[in-house]
DNA sequence: TGGTGTTTTGTGCACTTTACAATTAACTAC
DNA sequence: GTAGTTAATTGTAAAGTGCACAAAACACCA
């Protein structure tokens, strides 16, 4: 059996959201010595002793840290190298987390940052929350995963408005419904009064909808 | 810092190509302990005095071990966890690397197998293996990734063979070649006399058409 | 109680894209 | 020069998409 040394092994989240409109990301000071203190991705040590796999280290992290469990988790890619943490050799593999603003809510000092304006951040976080964007906005012309930027049920036209803000286009309502429907990964449930106007039908994600989401792994 | 016993880290590539008309993985015997002797996936250990990142780790043990430098080599997924490695916790990072059967040729005792037809592999590289197919089957609707498949210089006929081989599928020829031809991945280069026959433009990937490979990354 | 405003939902049609079939083009071999 | 074979193009029907508008369903207000 060979013997080098070997790499230091991380995990690190990419947590989306939508907050004013704006595609955000949040960002967890540092709580450790590279860049103490800093907003960067939460993330941190996969743990031999106690965590199965990597989505497991994943979930732990964000249980323990930030005291959540996220519905929407996914791979999105390793970084490694030998200079992109000053500790040494590293690996780092980055998750995806699709999420609205109540899942993320009452935790620690999580700070939002609209995806296009990201303060400087720490080792490479700033390329891997660039994938995870390429990776949601991919992902929206063929599956649902935007839907995790709304509460578990939502309408139609509330759907209809995240696309839009997750690509950056303007999405023909006629067009989007059909396609939507035909897709058959969301599911109507109930009904609800808007306020003042004709009421919208309520929808959730359809039970098995996270299979369609294999589809980059 | 954190002081946890890290994990192993390895990298292993997916070597797809076409062979008798079927997608195949090329396997190479294990020459260390796990598994001595049985065909896998071929890989190694992240070296970290030597690699200067992830990629480059999976083209140092193509080279070493099997003396080739594809054109084509593309990060598919991390699988890490406590059990899948008889040594401990190990992250492994798969490559796809999608090539032709000359790039393959001289080298060592490489044997091909069908991916719908594995034989007993160790670890979890079954699992690794149809990730790899996924992928591929996945990246033929809106790239030219089967391309690799075939030597640099091919005809669209030649083009359309494969993707319906890989695809598992019949496409219609009349509208595979409007497709492809205003994606402009595939550029003109000659003339050719296929034998006996009316001779067949030949083509070439555009170089530029790696960059649109990135999208599930 | 009926009209008005507003949002959701559905429909009709032009237009574009794709599927399918058939035709033309270009060569070799005899 | 003709038959045979593969490459490439063209034409038409079907399916999908974009766009504009119409119908439906409420709350609110006179």
């Amino acid at each position: 059996m060979a013997e080098h040394p070997t790499p230091i092994a991380t995990v690190d989240i990419v947590l989306l959201t939508l907050a004013e409109g704006r595609l955000q990301v949040a960002l967890a000071p540092r709580v450790a010595e590279p860049a103490l203190g800093q907003p960067a991705l939460p993330g941190g040590y996969v743990r031999t002793e106690e965590d199965a796999g990597l989505e497991p280290a994943a979930r732990r992290v964000l249980r323990d840290k930030l005291g959540m469990a996220p519905r929407s988790l996914e791979q999105l890619a390793s970084f490694g190298g030998a200079t992109r943490d000053p500790r040494g050799w590293s690996i780092s593999v980055a998750f995806l987390s699709v999420l609205n603003l109540d899942e993320l809510a009452p935790g620690p000092a999580l700070r939002l940052a609209p995806v296009d304006a990201l303060p400087p951040l720490p080792f490479d976080h700033a390329e891997i929350v660039a994938a995870a964007v390429r990776r949601l906005r991919n992902k929206a012309s063929y599956s649902a995963l935007p839907a995790f930027l709304l509460p578990a049920q939502f309408t139609l036209a509330e759907l209809h408005r995240v696309y839009e803000q997750v690509l950056g286009a303007r999405l023909d309502p006629a067009s989007f419904r059909r396609k939507i429907e035909e897709q058959r990964i969301i599911i109507p449930v109930g009904e609800r009064r808007a306020g003042a106007h004709r009421p919208a039908r309520l929808f959730a994600l359809a039970p098995d909808a996270a299979r369609e989401f294999d589809r980059t792994i």
